[in-house]
DNA sequence: TATATTGCTGACCGACCGGTTAGTAATTCA
DNA sequence: TGAATTACTAACCGGTCGGTCAGCAATATA
């Protein structure tokens, strides 16, 4: 019915205020499904149902289109993670614990997960974009994880260790985690259990970093 | 002196054997550099002293290129990996650590650590690559670890674990290490120092898979 | 020195992609 | 209803890059 739809639709609608939205999603996948670099932007158009002139009504270029995907989903569930953590009073394992598999709830099992991915990947060739991910996400996240290990030693209950080596090397298995879900996917027959591999994880973690004064059996549970 | 050089040198020589070498030289050092994607034939050409034209004699096309740099230098690492493993008769806590820190110096500290962090970063959009790399490289990895951790298991010096997942576990510290090297580099003022990470790392490792029955106090050690 | 062989060059092709802009059509307002 | 506004489109531009190939020049041979 091309005559009745002539009359009925127009080609195309003004919607400037629903159109950023529509858009960061779009790109969001794109860059979740390709990387960075690997992105058309004629495709995030595409999805968006958009022409990609429209884009640059909205957004300055590409790199600033990525930035403001990584605001809209990284940076607001980092702020959320450090509220979690200053309210916190019981236990240090249970906080760490709880602070791992939140994170991996929050973001390692969704779209978002793609986005650690793709800086670990791509910010070699992208120092601007590497510069600015560094300074919103990756500090703040160390400042975190590292704050939870002092605090942990101070009551005694950790042993005292190296806090800052110690930071990398406990998100470096989540991390991974993120990666892997988003690499090597088509060779694995059978895809990681990220719940099992994180039970795994933190019984290594939580027995390797328990302190000889805290005789609590490490006791393991995803809740 | 253009005449005498006129006179003194051609403009370039025949040397059919030297080629592939020195292309595979030039290709190894833009890949780490830039990852697969980014790495341009022209530029590899370049830096091995030839034209373009001349990689493809030597070479069917990109792919094979880096599939042929894959095998020059990390599958034949990996054989004196399984080498070392096999003839091993210590304990099973200095044979990890042994594994790990060889694994370390003779692949995390040099330039193959840059194909490794590629191939995690790169493997998504390239799946002929990325199923080549996860036979030949990634699978014989990991059963050579999941051979140590039971070793480990039998021999009553490690707990009973799930040692699939853990192999992962294990792995991905060393990995990231790699990854850090070649990402945020630009962002970090001073870098990580991979010895003090890596003790840090089989610290808390060797603590969390020591069995109880074996009281032996965990040593740390470079070498 | 003349001829044959072949390793090698570099100009070229076609597809791709980030970004631009002239023009069009949906909407608003007088 | 007509004019003014502006969200949006689509064709286009310049630069890039994997891959090709006709021809040339370095060597081998005689």
């Amino acid at each position: 019915m091309p005559l009745a739809e002539i009359k009925s639709k127009p080609r195309w609608e003004r919607r400037k205020d629903a159109r950023p939205q529509e858009v960061l999603a779009a790109a969001l996948d794109l860059f979740v499904e390709r990387g960075y670099a690997a992105t058309r932007l004629d495709d995030v158009a595409a999805r968006a149902g958009v022409s990609k002139g429209t884009l640059y009504l909205y957004f300055e270029n590409k790199e600033e289109l990525f930035k403001e995907v990584v605001r809209a989903n990284l940076v607001s569930a980092l702020a959320e993670a450090e509220d979690y953590v200053s309210h916190y009073t019981g236990k240090s394992r249970d906080l760490l614990r709880g602070f791992i598999l939140r994170w991996w709830k929050h973001v390692g099992e969704t779209k978002l997960s793609g986005i650690s991915k793709l800086m670990m990947a791509e910010s070699g060739n992208f120092p601007d974009v590497a510069r600015f991910y560094h300074e919103e996400v990756i500090q703040r996240s160390n400042a975190l994880i590292i704050g939870m290990l002092e605090r942990g030693i101070e009551r005694g209950e950790f042993r005292p260790i190296d806090t800052v080596n110690a930071n990398l090397v406990i998100v470096a298995p989540v991390v991974m985690l993120m990666m892997w879900k988003h690499s090597f996917h088509s060779c694995r027959l059978e895809p990681i259990s990220a719940p099992e591999y994180l039970d795994c994880f933190l019984d290594l973690l939580l027995n390797g970093l328990q302190s000889t004064a805290d005789s609590t059996p490490v006791t393991q549970s995803l809740n």
